[in-house]
DNA sequence: AGATTTAATCCGCATTGTTTATTAAACAAG
DNA sequence: CTTGTTTAATAAACAATGCGGATTAAATCT
């Protein structure tokens, strides 16, 4: 079940949606007999056996040797199918303020290499920001024993407002300028290989889709609290991404301070850009000014929460407070099962979520009190790298609605 | 461009997709031939005819008599077809607070009688409001010169959180209790006419779609302020209904009240009742306090605001701050290039939607500063019932997604 | 009246998915 | 070892669809 924007129908795309559907089911379930695909998407054993076929043709899914787990004792055995981990490789890319991390993958999103550049991209040019990235492209890819000519596709993932469609970033706290078309700076870096951007938000909220906490869920919402605030929407399977494919920034939501006057954006009360810079502030001269002044702030910020220290305790509770208040309108909105949050800050446990959790059930309308879980995941760094890496390959998968991307076949 | 809820394909959905797309095509700029549905559509002209033909067969449509105006001099003049009014017939019924709105339409949403029924449907226990909606279903039918077995659906559009597939009513101002099964309710009254409910926004969204004033726009929001507050999402040409089909209700979204402490729900600081309320307050024991034990409230307040009474305008001035609030948040998640405003309290003009334009200029990002347009729509009556009426023929036209309505075909 | 132009349809074809039969590949029983 | 049974996978026949090219229909122009 996934949406689809709507072409009119002619067979090519009829074969397309359920080649799609198969290759779906493999990637989700795989190693799958053909009779489990059957099952699964409701298709004929016919048509399966004639899309498997083609796609075994293609080198898109080979057959699983050593047999599966009979189902029944007697009769032919099944045979197993499953994604040709070498009919592709892709890169994914993640930008942060601080580092960019790297990761190639194969077919099944296996992770073949990763890497972290941990450079400050701020006020860097943008040609400076993409020499670093394609330099990093490249290494991963030799990393993971490949070369260049044997990517499909590269993603990279930026924190703030990207029209992935266009290729464009309207803004980021990456890039000085307005309207970055940093999908075709990379293209011409990197001979021609497909780049695509879109925001880190999207990408890991895939991640999640695929292979994490909402594995199975169509519905669900991720909040990131990094040195930005991002907001993914999973809604009936698809990323919702705003009305001209403009990707929703969460630090951009206006929020309430809790004990406060007046409004602020919920990216001055509750990024960790904002809890580290307040941190500074309330520890200003004291003994652990100089963590911050290397970089170890967060950390320094919860071994304090974690040794109870009152100030630093009260600056997380109002953080959580503002988060909590964003996320009750977001769930009034979307009423999503599952809200995942992570990010660095959370480490601090307890003295955030707890806060967070406890603003959410005050301000929730009674009637929607119960449909929320809250989970916290903590991610790898290169699980953003894998989710960009997930977003090509759905493209490669062969979706036949997203008109963005190609389609591999023949 | 419509989205699909994704089944597998088969030779009868690509079938049931074309004919969608030619019935709106019909719909949206009939009268209408068919080398224009073909141009429209991208279908072939082939393709077209043939579904054409097997639309007039079934008496869905017509061709439309004394030709059309003749796009060249020459050649064979085009036939032109419209959707047959006759086709079918539908009741659109509106709930509010203080009345009830019945319409009834023919295929063409055309408006065949209307009525409204001013009575206080607060705490009536369920079974009466479903007796008295039954009654205003069969006198609208009556008044169209219709009969019962001649009506193909019934939508009844209420304020609350509605389940439109369950055909459940989870919340509303209007029913004591929670989870209402009022669809099932009025089935069975209706001698087994298929009557479905869904929230009052979504039907007047659906309105604005197809005859308003958004019109050709799939991207949009509707924020309809009357004795609730509701909120209706167009999204991608399809109505948003967050994760189980629930309808996110505004006034249970949290804002902050200008140069107020801590915050409230928009509910209490912005809807029509909480106008009402406080005006009363305010203007307690005056020469103007029977004007709302006489429910005119509201004419009341219109008129002070014009006057000029500045404890009134000081009133709008605050809950259009929160208003401008809650929409600013709005805009910041969908990006809509339009915001349509309406409701008996807009009526009081620049008094509240100055404040609003205002806050919403001061609170939106700088990226987002002119993506929307924020326009103030005033609607008859019974625009909200001919929207409930646009929800059934929208089933009828046979979308092949929205598993929802049956089709009608043969 | 015939030529011209445009609309609509007819015919043949390729593609698709499905149903029904057939073959393939294993194990069980004699 | 052969034969029967069971399940998986494929093949053959069939129906529905959309499309391109040829054909017919219905008007105007010369």
């Amino acid at each position: 079940m996934v949406p689809l924007q709507m072409k009119t129908a002619d067979p090519e795309l009829m074969r397309a949606i359920n080649r799609f559907h198969v290759m779906d089911a493999i990637r989700r379930f795989g190693p799958i007999s053909r009779v489990e695909i059957s099952d699964r998407t409701q298709l004929s054993a016919t048509t399966v056996s004639a899309i498997t076929g083609a796609l075994l043709d293609d080198q898109l899914i080979i057959t699983h040797q050593l047999g599966g787990i009979r189902d029944a004792a007697r009769g032919r055995p099944r045979v197993m199918l499953e994604l040709n981990p070498a009919a592709a490789y892709v890169v994914g890319v993640k930008l942060a303020l601080d580092q960019i991390t790297v990761a190639t993958t194969n077919f099944r999103a296996d992770l073949l290499s990763s890497l972290v550049l941990p450079i400050r991209l701020q006020r860097q040019p943008v040609s400076v920001i993409a020499d670093l990235v394609e330099d990093g492209i490249r290494r991963s890819i030799a990393d993971a024993g490949l070369t260049i000519e044997q990517v499909s596709g590269v993603c990279v993932g930026l924190p703030g407002v990207v029209e992935r469609i266009a290729g464009v970033c309207r803004a980021s706290p990456i890039f000085g300028e307005r309207d970055v078309p940093f999908a075709a700076e990379l293209t011409t870096r990197l001979s021609g290989v497909a780049a695509t951007i879109d925001s880190d938000v999207n990408l890991v909220t895939l991640a999640e889709h695929w292979f994490g906490e909402a594995r199975g869920l169509d519905d669900f919402l991720v909040i990131s609290v990094e040195l930005g605030l991002g907001l993914g929407i999973m809604h009936n399977g698809e990323l919702f991404r705003g009305a001209n494919g403009l990707s929703p920034d969460l630090g951009d939501l206006m929020v309430r301070p809790p004990n406060g006057n007046g409004s602020t954006r919920l990216a001055e009360a509750a990024s960790e850009a904002s809890i580290l810079a307040e941190a500074q502030e309330i520890l200003a001269g004291g003994e652990h000014a100089h963590a911050f002044r290397l970089g170890r702030g967060m950390e320094k910020i919860l071994q304090l929460a974690a040794g109870g220290e009152p100030r630093i305790l009260d600056l997380l509770e109002r953080a959580g407070g503002s988060l909590g208040f964003a996320i009750a309108n977001l769930i009034t909105l979307f009423a999503p099962p599952k809200v995942i949050l992570a990010g660095a800050a959370l480490e601090a446990g307890e003295a955030l979520v707890g806060p967070i959790r406890r603003t959410v059930a005050e301000l929730l309308p009674p009637s929607l009190a119960d449909v929320s879980e809250i989970v916290v995941h903590h991610w790898s760094d290169d699980i953003w790298a894998r989710g960009a890496a997930a977003m090509t390959l759905r493209d490669l998968y062969g979706a036949p609605w997203n008109t963005t991307g190609p389609v591999v076949h023949r």
